[in-house]
DNA sequence: CCGCCGCTAAACATCC
DNA sequence: TGGATGTTTAGCGGCG
């Protein structure tokens, strides 16, 4: 279908509630399902002014978009792990190895840029259509929120905020992201038992398990040369940010792990992501780990075809829309037992069955420190695709400070 | 050409 | 009852 933009404009200005809201889901995070919401929730507020007034006066206009959303990114990292050090975080190593960064903004994809507010017209940019799929939005916005979980209404209202393409946009995108969030297995809902904003809807966020998918969704569409800092050529990786394949463990969000739960290394859950493209269209590496260390099921490349069980053939296109969901199989290690078992015998068109009982997606959200790093890292591609150096150097600047702080 | 992926639209159900 | 939310299905276009 062509592109949304000869539709007719949105009709309601969601943008304004909606940022409120998000300010009182904050309280409701962290007094309910989300203790880590604690730990994540006080210091964004202010990344939003510093985004406005800390760099450089001339880029300001253009670089608010992104700079308020890479703050943010970034100190929301750098504070929801605690572990997370920004002298091994690839972001910094990308900076400290004095890497081209001009070049690497200019060598991103030219939508990219524009999106981003780029050097050149960014008001245009901005009614332009993002680059970015409606699964990274989602994250991105839930990423961002304090909680690392967002009711759907927040997430429109981050969509709105940063990506003012939406408010023209008819209210299709909505149904988008309400369908991402459906289907992606990346999100899983939350119930928000306390502190309910509007009592209506569930908080989402975004499954750890697939983070580290994601994450490299973002870089892949971000700038395709991100590459280059997942797996340079010459120069030796740092310890976040192997050649080829990132350790990751299965990562405790935000919902039960907490930013406490120490990591442990020797987890079995422990994954080997691979980074090589061919190998996570669907950001599906991870699970894929999981998968296989559950059943049989999951050698495939591609999530879309693991998603539908390994069994399951070509019904894979159903999945392809979201990309990421891969069968529930990703999380539920013992109610898959009960479920498909072991054998995986699951009949392709399992979905059904699971919507209307506790679905796949479980009210289940943690994060990790070391995916706290990769995030660090999407968040550099950002920065990278911005322009924006400044945000970055300011970042780093805090993440040290912090860091020295701590000590 | 084919398969995968992402997007959009729509229908339907549920909840408040 | 209406709106918001959540789930599912179907189809289309882009891309490799």
């Amino acid at each position: 279908m062509g592109p949304i933009i000869g539709m007719s404009p949105d009709k309601k200005a969601e943008t304004p509630g909606a940022q409120e809201e998000r300010a009182g889901l904050r309280g409701a995070c962290g007094a309910g399902t989300l203790p880590e919401a604690e730990s994540a929730s006080s210091p964004l507020a202010t990344s939003l002014d510093r985004a406005g007034g800390a760099d450089g006066a001339a880029e300001d206009e253009e670089l608010t978009n992104l700079n308020w959303l890479h703050e943010n990114l970034l100190q929301n990292f750098t504070l929801g792990g605690p572990e997370a050090h920004p002298s091994g975080s690839p972001l910094f190593d990308i900076e400290g190895d004095g890497l081209p960064f001009s070049s690497v903004s200019s060598s991103a994809s030219p939508s990219s840029s524009s999106l981003l507010g780029g050097r050149g017209g960014e008001k245009d940019s901005l009614k332009s259509k993002p680059p970015f799929s409606f699964s990274l939005l989602i994250y991105m916005a839930i990423e961002q929120s304090p909680g690392k979980s967002l009711p759907v209404k927040d997430i429109y209202g981050w969509i709105l905020e940063h990506f003012p393409y939406f408010s023209s946009a008819p209210t299709g995108w909505k149904n988008s992201v309400r369908h991402n969030l459906s289907l992606n297995k990346c999100f899983r809902k939350v119930e928000r038992n306390l502190g309910k904003a509007n009592g209506k809807g569930s908080l989402w966020c975004v499954d750890p398990e697939y983070r580290p998918n994601l994450i490299q969704a973002l870089k892949k569409q971000h700038f395709p040369t991100a590459h280059a800092f997942c797996t340079p050529p010459a120069s030796p990786p740092s310890a976040s940010s192997p050649p080829r394949h990132l350790v990751l463990q299965d990562q405790s969000c935000s919902l039960k792990g907490g930013p406490d739960s120490p990591m442990d290394l020797s987890r079995p859950d422990a994954v080997l992501v691979s980074s090589d493209p061919k190998q996570d269209h669907n950001y599906s590496s991870v699970p894929v780990q999981r998968c296989s260390s559950r059943s049989s099921s999951s050698s495939s490349s591609s999530l879309s075809s693991l998603d539908e069980g390994g069994g399951a053939p070509p019904q894979a296109r159903r999945a392809g829309s979201e990309g990421f969901h891969s069968d529930e199989d990703s999380d539920l290690g013992e109610e898959r037992g009960a479920l498909g078992g072991p054998g995986h015998a699951k009949p392709a068109p399992h979905r059904p069955t699971l919507a209307k009982g506790p679905p796949g997606k479980k009210a289940r959200c943690e994060t990790r420190p070391e995916v706290d790093e990769e995030l660090k890292e999407a968040a550099g591609s950002l920065l990278h695709l911005a322009g924006i150096r400044t945000c970055l150097d300011v970042s780093k600047n805090s993440a040290k400070s912090k860091k020295l702080g701590r000590k």
